[in-house]
RNA sequence: GUCCCCAUCGUCUAGUGGCCUAGGACACCGGCUUUUCACGCCGGCAGCCGGGGUUCGACUCCCCGUGGGGACGCCA
């Protein structure tokens, strides 16, 4: 076990097949925040042995995304480091260097087996209601052997030689102590036939070379561990604190899956969730303080978090508490930085903004009806459009109560001299008196005119925002309205 | 099928043998506020998977079931 005295060290590792998963952002953001908590290292490696799976422009993608969350690494392809190259492509005479001492201490072997064969014996395998995996039959070819297959060019993997017998008992910091029969591990193949290394070899050269001292990933490569350790102990090298964190799952508690909703960050980002919002769900699936605190910043999750107090549990990505927190946090953050991060939209909806002042207002209140910032527009665009009415609107609008309360505003409007949503609240109060009406056969009219719906912000917050002139003329407008 | 992991309100979770008449949050329902809506505030509904042990005492420890998930790829 690492102990605190080594520096902490911790990398995500994903492959570049296209978009983040939010699955990947909560293990990048409990490697970062361990890091941050610990004054450590996070690191930014890229996973690139599948050229199949590998899709061009991924890379640039996701190193975009993840810094747009603000989990910045330390280290990795673009900022660089002590321990580069941060993509495993760019590795591969590493991997070349290190399955040769493999191969020289036996720990490995040539395997010349088709795919076919492999498909066959495993088939029987699991007939026979055994665990289905490699026979071993090219663990006995002899030197002679193997060199007559490789200058006849055949193709071939390498595989590791893992030991059956006994036990693997190994810690992992999120679920104790782990134990698993030797006789069922696989002899994982290593080095694929084209060359490069699967994950589980090069996962663990890197991680050596590169000395991460915790691995903290998905619980999906639990059973994986020990043919990780072995490797480790064959090279005689140090194992890491392992820590597997649960899975995030469906609805149906199914693994997280893009089949049953969105799970690729950079479509939550571009809806307009705030990335604190997204930060502060995303770390409470599979983390919680010991108190019932559940808003964060980056800055103060930094602080709060530990692994001792990750879950065991998978747990449910609740689109639910996202928005709810979406709009908490859309409601709390200054509000001046809310109308930064919207611009984009309104730019996207041709809504000129250039009145900061107002828009600035505008903000104030639309961000109270929304929990992603791309909803904003909807809310906000009735103080920039032309009031376009519907026929229901037309008869409210030409009722001879509306008409009077109308009249009556565009004229006691217009002799004032300041509209701060004091004065209109008095004047409001006023008129209601004065008209001796209902308050609804007021409001409706008068917000209806302003800002083209019966329900919305109060009339002082209307009036407020549009300035007195602006008021006085939508009211007429809507007073003149043919029928 | 084999192995591994897991199990508290619908969901995220607190709880490490007596502080539990099981706490918080989301959602839902009701009230207040607003003579609108939203926000906000207050309140309510709702859970320890089942069965055996261990113990004076189990949500908490052990065993067995059951359920869910993961792995079993020349994918990661």
């Amino acid at each position: 076990m690492h102990t605190g005295n080594n520096q902490v060290r911790v990398r995500f590792a994903p492959s570049p097949t296209g978009y983040l998963h939010v699955g990947g952002l909560r293990t990048a953001l409990f490697n970062y925040l361990f890091a941050r908590k610990h004054g450590g290292t996070f690191i930014l490696r890229i996973e690139d042995t599948d050229q199949k799976r590998s899709i061009p422009g991924a890379l640039e993608n996701l190193i975009t995304t993840l810094t747009r969350t603000g989990l910045q690494h330390d280290e990795g392809p673009d900022v660089g480091g002590d321990y580069g190259p941060y993509i495993q492509s760019e590795r591969m005479d590493i991997y070349k260097t290190y399955i040769q001492q493999l191969l020289d201490s036996g720990k490995a072997y040539y395997c010349f087996c088709d795919e076919e064969r492999l498909n066959r014996i495993r088939e029987e395998m699991r007939k026979r209601k055994r665990p289905p995996m490699y026979d071993g039959k090219c663990i006995g070819l002899s030197k002679d052997e193997i060199a007559d297959n490789l200058d006849r060019g055949r193709p071939f993997v390498i595989r590791l030689r893992y030991p059956k017998e006994g036990k693997t008992v190994f810690d992992d910091v999120v679920r104790n102590k782990v134990a698993i029969d030797n006789s069922i591990v696989d002899d994982q193949v290593l080095i694929k036939s084209d060359g490069f290394p699967t994950y589980h070899f090069a996962s663990v050269v890197d991680d050596h070379l590169m000395k991460i001292t915790h691995i903290i990933r998905g619980e999906e490569w639990l059973s994986s561990v020990p043919k990780h350790i072995f490797l480790y102990e064959s090279f005689g090298w140090e194992v890491p604190v392992f820590v597997h964190l649960p899975l995030l799952l469906n609805a149906d508690r199914s693994k997280l899956s893009k089949r049953q909703g969105d799970v690729s960050v950079e479509s939550y980002l571009e809806k307009g969730y705030l990335t604190e919002a997204l930060l502060n769900f995303i770390a409470l699936l599979g983390w919680h303080s010991a108190d019932d605190r559940e808003i964060y910043s980056l800055r103060e999750l930094e602080e709060a978090f530990s692994l001792e107090r990750i879950n065991k549990a998978g747990a449910v990505f609740d689109l639910e508490k996202l928005n709810w927190m979406g709009g908490t946090y859309i409601r709390q953050l200054d509000v001046a930085y809310i109308a930064d991060q919207s611009r984009r939209f309104f730019e996207e909806a041709g809504i000129d903004i250039s009145d900061s002042d107002k828009y600035l207002k505008v903000i104030g209140t639309a961000r109270d009806y929304v929990y992603c910032l791309s909803m904003i527009v909807e809310h906000a665009r009735m103080f920039y459009d032309t009031m376009t009415f519907s026929e229901e609107d037309h008869d409210l609008l030409g009722q001879e109560g509306s008409k009077r309360v109308l009249s009556y505003m565009i004229e006691a409007l217009g002799g004032q001299e300041t509209w701060s949503p004091d004065d209109v609240s008095a004047l409001v109060k006023k008129a209601i008196g004065d008209l001796g009406t209902k308050g609804k056969n007021f409001y409706f009219p008068v917000r209806l005119a302003l800002f083209g719906s019966c329900h919305g912000p109060d009339i002082p917050t209307l009036i407020g925002i549009f300035g007195r002139d602006e008021a006085v003329k939508r009211l007429s407008d809507a007073l003149h309205l043919k029928q």
